[in-house]
Formats: structure tokens, C-alpha cells, sequence
DNA sequence: ATAATTGCAAATGCTTTGCTTGTGA
DNA sequence: TCACAAGCAAAGCATTTGCAATTAT
């Protein structure tokens, strides 16, 4: 059993074959798919799970905490694994690729600067958008 | 004439009463309206003016670099006049207020992480949410 | 004069929802 | 059993667009 299926045992989300069936395609992604990408997925395994049951299982999964939603500049809304640690996102404009980063040293500038206008950190969005440098 | 007028004729942006009459509205604007609170505001002024110039407009003056377009979590499009530095954005989750803060640390290290991975920083989005901190 | 702009309504693209039938615990 | 989930198609919302009429330079 995969880790997404797993999530929803502790919460008590009831699992359904559709539910078990995206968790195992989120549970293998190594990507951020949007909802169309994760139905094709889906669908290669089982043609008969609708869209609709697709969004709904990613809102419900979000709202669990069990995936993270993400709103990339372009479009639409694009889905990973909640991760153990947090981490942001470097997009690269050409190809589309997502590298995931971790910096601390961002994340405590990000405290104290809300803290600064008298405000607790409650959420926060940091993306990068660049282009590879080629090496010559 | 206001700020955003002089950068159309600048940037070699026709005018039309349409136009100016938005480039008004903006420039007198201290907050982030969306599509639909700017139409509002200039409809007070000319009720005939309607939502596709709005939109045709504010995507032709962001196109220009004369508008900045944000989208914040929930929902549409907001617009604030393109400013002379840089800044990003705390929004406070329970008012909607927004606070405009410049920190040239996390802008120092944004490019550094950018590099690090072997891409130059080409754009970046970085929006902290946070809730006031009651004073006692 | 004439290429660009407007207003209107229809179309779009992503996402949500009402309703009826199916199903997990 | 029976509250909840799925499938389908219709609806919703922000935004865009085709077209005929109007306007800026």
C-alpha cells in the first residue's frame, strides 16, 4: 500500500477503487500533474473514472492534507504528495521542469519580515521562474 | 496627465477615452483592485464603458509594462500601477489588506538559489500571507 | 482614410455541482 | 443498511473573442 492510501486509513478518508486508484498515479509521480495529465494517467488503467471524481478527489486529498495544490503562473491548478519537509520551487520557462528547493535561510528572512509588520506567517508562496544557463 | 498616460504615449500606446479614463482610475488607485472593482470604479465615471475594454485594457497595459498583474490565492486577477522598485507582497488573510515590503536580502538570495541549480532568474513570485498579531 | 478600438453577446477553459445510480464499511 | 461516492451533463466563474459599428491619428 502506498503512502497516499495510507494518509487516508489515519484520516479516515474512505478509500473507493477511483480514491485508490489516483493515489497509487499521484503516489508514482515524480512530477506536479494538473488534473487533466492525472486523469490520463488514471484513465490507462481505468478508462471509466470521470474527470469530475478526479477533481473532487484532489480537492478532498487537498483538504486532507494528503496533497499539495499548486497554482504555477499559466494556468491550471497542478498536484503533488505533500511532502515531509517543506520545500519551494524553481520552474524552468522553457521546458516546464520543476526542480524543488529547500532554503532556510529564506524561510526564517520570510519570518521575520512578516513579524516586522506585526503579522504571524501563515502561509507563504515563493517561486522561481529562470532559464538553464548554458555552459560553453 | 497622470503617470500611466504619459507611459502609454511614451511606449506608443494609443489613447482612447476609454483608456485614459482606466490609466485615471489606476493612478489613483492605492490598492490592488481586480478586473471587476476596476470597472466599478471607472463605471461611476462613465457607466459605458464595459467589462471586455476593461479586460482588453489592463492586458494591453500589462503587455506594456505599465501594469503589474498579481494573482494572489483565491480567485481573480488584482492590478497595481508598474512600480519604479521592485516589491512583493504580504497579504493579510483575514482583512485582505495588502502590504507592499522590499527585502534585498531574499532578492540576493533568490538569484543565488536560481544559479546554484544553473538558471538565471528570469522571474519569481514570492507572496507571504499572515494574520495580525494582537497586541495586549 | 483606415487601421485600431469598442460594445455586445457568445464562446472559452478550468472547475464545480445537481441528480440519479452505485457502493464501501 | 445507508450515508457517502461516482458518472454524467449542465452550470459557474473569470476571461477572451468574433463581429459590426465607432473612433483616433
Amino acid at each position: 500500500m502506498n503512502k497516499i492510501e495510507e494518509k487516508c486509513k489515519t484520516k479516515g478518508v474512505r478509500l473507493t477503487d477511483q480514491r485508490r486508484l489516483i493515489a497509487k498515479v499521484m503516489s508514482e509521480a515524480t512530477d506536479h500533474p494538473d488534473v487533466d495529465e492525472l486523469h490520463k494517467r488514471v484513465s490507462k488503467i481505468d478508462k471509466k473514472v470521470s474527470i469530475a471524481t478526479v477533481y473532487r478527489t484532489v480537492k478532498l486529498f487537498e483538504e486532507s492534507g494528503i496533497l499539495e495544490k499548486h497554482d504555477f503562473k499559466g494556468g491550471k491548478a497542478r498536484y503533488e504528495q505533500s511532502p515531509d519537509t517543506h520545500h519551494d520551487h524553481l520552474i524552468d520557462v522553457n521546458s516546464g521542469e520543476i526542480i524543488e528547493f529547500v532554503d532556510d535561510e529564506i524561510e526564517n528572512l520570510q519570518n521575520k519580515i512578516a513579524e516586522k509588520y506585526g503579522y504571524k506567517l501563515v502561509d507563504h508562496r515563493l517561486e522561481l521562474y529562470g532559464s538553464k544557463i548554458k555552459k560553453n
